[in-house]
DNA sequence: GCGACAG
DNA sequence: ATCTTGTCGC
């Protein structure tokens, strides 16, 4: 698919700060794209040489059968450090030139980590959602901010994440028995809506369908 | 000023 | 994220 890739990515905490200002206002929390959703897409991120060099999976699925449709993987030089707050000026770079190479444009991407659920409702999901213009859904495995009430262990149930009085996203049990994922909007997704399709993506495991399969592709392990 | 802190 | 083997539990 087509990228617009002539962003201009900060060097400082500074300018991503303001950059995070801008585009913050830009997003939208509503359901905004066509019901017929065929293909769902996850990202997954790696890294190589202490870092330095930035690995990016892509794995599009059909939707709701979960069948492996397309892959892709990009390599780029690492350009922003990791600081909590600032995941998709690392990330969204070397994300971007793996899309690029995707045939099979999907409805919806599930993107490791937060959504809105971040300090200036500004995740990575969010952020790629906007440059992309496409729907996004935040799926974390751990939390960044907000707190939430203990949800029961049974799959499905959820807890809505609070942050300064706002709901920015919900606690959700992927699977019984084990540690919740936290979903957010990204963009043009509603949090009803995210949480919905995040489940209708976690068949079996915790995490959805479409971030494992990346993460197999980008497996640091099975590449050594 | 002291902690917390997506991947 | 990454460094890494076996091990506990359903």
């Amino acid at each position: 698919m087509k990228v617009d890739q002539r962003y201009a990515w900060p060097l400082t905490v500074t300018e991503a700060i303001a950059i995070q200002e801008q585009l913050r206002n830009q997003v939208i929390t509503e359901d905004q794209f066509q019901e017929t959703i065929q293909y769902v897409a996850g990202v997954d991120m790696g890294f190589e040489a202490n870092g330095t060099i930035s690995r990016a999976a892509v794995a599009v699925l059909n939707f709701p059968d979960l069948q492996v449709i397309e892959t892709t993987l990009a390599y780029r030089p690492t350009s922003f450090p990791y600081i909590p707050g600032f995941l998709s000026f690392r990330e969204i770079p070397a994300v971007l030139d793996a899309l690029e190479k995707v045939q099979t444009i999907p409805d919806i991407i599930l993107c490791d980590g937060q959504g809105i659920a971040h300090p200036r409702r500004l995740g990575i999901a969010s952020h790629l959602g906007l440059l992309l213009d496409l729907p996004t859904i935040g799926v974390a495995k751990s939390l960044l901010i907000g707190k939430h009430e203990e949800l029961p262990e049974t799959r499905g149930n959820w807890q809505p994440l609070i942050h300064r009085g706002e709901i920015i996203g919900a606690a959700l049990r992927s699977r019984t028995g084990v540690k919740p994922v936290y979903v957010s909007s990204g963009h043009k997704v509603s949090l009803s809506t995210a949480i919905n399709y995040v489940l209708r993506c976690t068949p079996k495991y915790r995490l959805p369908e479409t971030t494992r399969v990346a993460d197999k592709l980008a497996s640091a392990r099975l590449r050594k």
